[in-house]
RNA sequence: GCGGGUGUAGCUCAGUGGUAGAGCUCCACGUUGCCAACGUGGUUGUCGUGGGUUCAAAUCCCAUCACCCGCUCCA
């Protein structure tokens, strides 16, 4: 069997990562919640590994800017709950709640807002409705009723008393009645600050963490010696309400984001925004991610978010996921917000929000290029990229994972149980568990042990034989090829220092 | 939220009204000693959950939850 694509190796997938204690579905005893996940032992450590990486690779040690100076980022942890209004001024209230109508007939969906309707100025006869832009159908249903045009007037179905909407023919169907009333779909999780559950203490778990980065602005800006271009970093935990949670944790309620935004003068926009998408397609292809299977995607301008409408756009990074290829599906995104986010803040908050260049004598709000990763979402990259499936193996199932990134870096065997072996792989395990992340088995056959550590993506198995007994070398065997090379014992950390 | 599918041991699944099963895994012992080896023995089940029908339900009915696929949505 080759390896698996599509729905088989996403469930192949998903029960490995049960299986051998990568992710479970959370609250399984209780039936699970639809749309929440929980990392188990090697899952922790993959999306940690994946985090650091991120962290390290951002703040501690960032990328040589485009004239080959080292760039300024500074990193951040803010709040999950904020005040309430930062989720007003960011436009996450007012644009997140998109009220939406059902279509009972064609089973179709649409955002309440994008639906017009041509109503007969006579009253006679159904109206027809049709998404914003797209009339066409609606017009030749209207010549097909042998009407015209001009007895027509068109206007938004949100206007209309839903009791009307008994006589309007939706954009896909034939007969009128087939549309539901507007729901609401709030996509961001409310909750009260205080014993009390009272409007006026609403909050909200925040959506994305690039807002605690703008609150903060200000204060990284008052307190770090940083001066534009630069940019802040943070990872966590975000929360939306999808309407439809899907595809294991690509789309989850709960999520991890690492995010940096980029602070720079407008007439610089352009550049930055092209630097960090090269700088971060390529840093997925660092971690050990297949080059063929991610792409940068340009947003079209109708699909832009609100607060990347003008500017240099959006890009994606995309993967072709096993449920999305041969297509692709976001990984990352790097949008060019220009000042919008600041610009809100600075209005809302009436709080000067501006920099000042003491060289030029300009004071301005700059404008932001935002990296915006998903670490669930890497971390299912990581493991569908690194899958595979090979029968000619006695191991055929393994996960090629870069082995930075795998959640042990080392498996320690003794051949046998006896003759003193048990003894020496203890040790050589207390050693170095003092520095990598390893794993000490002296249970069942050797090929099974090497079997269970290439399931879990481990690049390298140390086992201690006869002939360590007499000249103190162990056997390395490789992962993916299955060489072996003998190896001195005193030589095992330099040799994990330089493959890790 | 709509339509379709699935849900039985850790995993993969069989079981169409009458004692809860198989293979693999896992554990123990023995044999072996570099690739899921062999032998013997053993552990593991709210049959997704709740209700109903029945003398009797994994099996039939109703509801519900989760997952998968397709819509829809995705800042």
């Amino acid at each position: 069997m080759p390896r698996p694509t599509g729905p088989a190796l996403m469930e192949k997938l998903v029960a490995l990562c049960k299986r051998r204690g990568f992710i479970f579905p959370a609250s399984e005893i209780y039936g699970g919640i639809n749309g929440f996940w929980d990392y188990g032992p090697l899952g922790a450590q993959l999306k940690n590994n994946l985090r650091d990486a991120w962290w390290r690779d951002m703040v501690e040690v960032p990328p040589l800017g485009p004239d080959g100076e080292p760039l300024q980022i500074v990193g951040l942890d803010s709040s999950i709950i904020q005040n309430p209004k930062v989720w007003e001024a960011s436009g996450h209230v007012g644009g997140f709640n998109d009220p939406m109508v059902d279509c009972r007939e064609s089973k179709r969906r649409y955002r309440a807002d994008h639906l017009h309707v041509f109503l007969p100025s006579d009253g006679e006869g159904p109206g027809f409705a049709f998404v914003e832009g797209e009339a066409d159908t609606a017009l030749s249903k209207i010549k097909k009723a042998k009407r015209d045009r001009d007895q027509y007037r068109v206007t938004p179905l949100l206007s209309l008393d839903p009791a009307a909407y008994a006589g309007v023919i939706g954009p896909d169907t034939k007969e009128p009645g087939s549309l539901t009333e507007p729901r609401q779909f709030n996509l961001m999780f409310q909750t009260y600050v205080g014993a009390t559950a009272t409007q006026d203490n609403l909050a909200y778990l925040r959506p994305e963490t690039a807002q605690g980065i703008f609150l903060n602005f200000k204060n990284v800006l008052d307190s770090s010696r940083v001066a534009p271009p630069f940019g802040i970093a943070q990872i966590g935990k975000a929360f939306r309400n999808e309407v439809t949670p899907r595809n294991f944790i690509f789309r989850s309620r709960e999520f991890e984001q690492m995010e940096m935004e980029w602070f720079c003068h407008s007439s610089e926009a352009v550049k930055w925004f092209e630097f960090w998408s090269q700088a971060r397609l390529q840093w997925w292809k660092d971690q050990g991610v297949q080059a063929e299977r991610l792409i940068l995607r340009t947003h079209e301008r109708d699909e832009l978010a609100h607060y990347a409408k003008k500017g240099a756009g959006t890009v994606d990074i995309e993967y072709a996921y096993p449920f999305t290829e041969p297509g692709h599906g976001e990984l990352e995104g790097v949008a060019h917000r220009s000042c919008y986010d600041l610009t809100q803040h600075q209005e809302h908050s009436n709080k000067k929000l501006e920099f000042f260049d003491p060289q030029t004598r300009e004071r301005y709000l700059p404008d932001v290029i935002e990296p915006a990763a998903g670490l669930s979402r890497g971390v299912l990259v990581l493991l569908a990229d690194a899958y595979d499936l090979d029968e000619s193996r006695p191991s055929p199932e393994l996960l090629r994972l870069k082995p930075s990134l795998a959640p042990v870096k080392a498996g320690i065997f003794p051949l046998t149980k006896k003759d003193g072996l048990p003894e020496i792989s203890d040790r050589i395990f207390r050693e170095l568990r003092e520095r990598y992340v390893v794993q000490h088995d002296i249970k069942q056959s050797i090929g099974k042990r090497y079997a269970r550590m290439d399931e879990i993506g481990t690049p390298f198995c140390i086992t201690v034989d006869h002939q360590t007994l007499e000249d103190q070398t162990v056997t390395v065997r490789d992962r993916d090829t299955g060489y072996q090379q003998r190896i001195a014992t005193d030589k095992l950390t330099p040799f994990l220092a330089e493959k890790l």
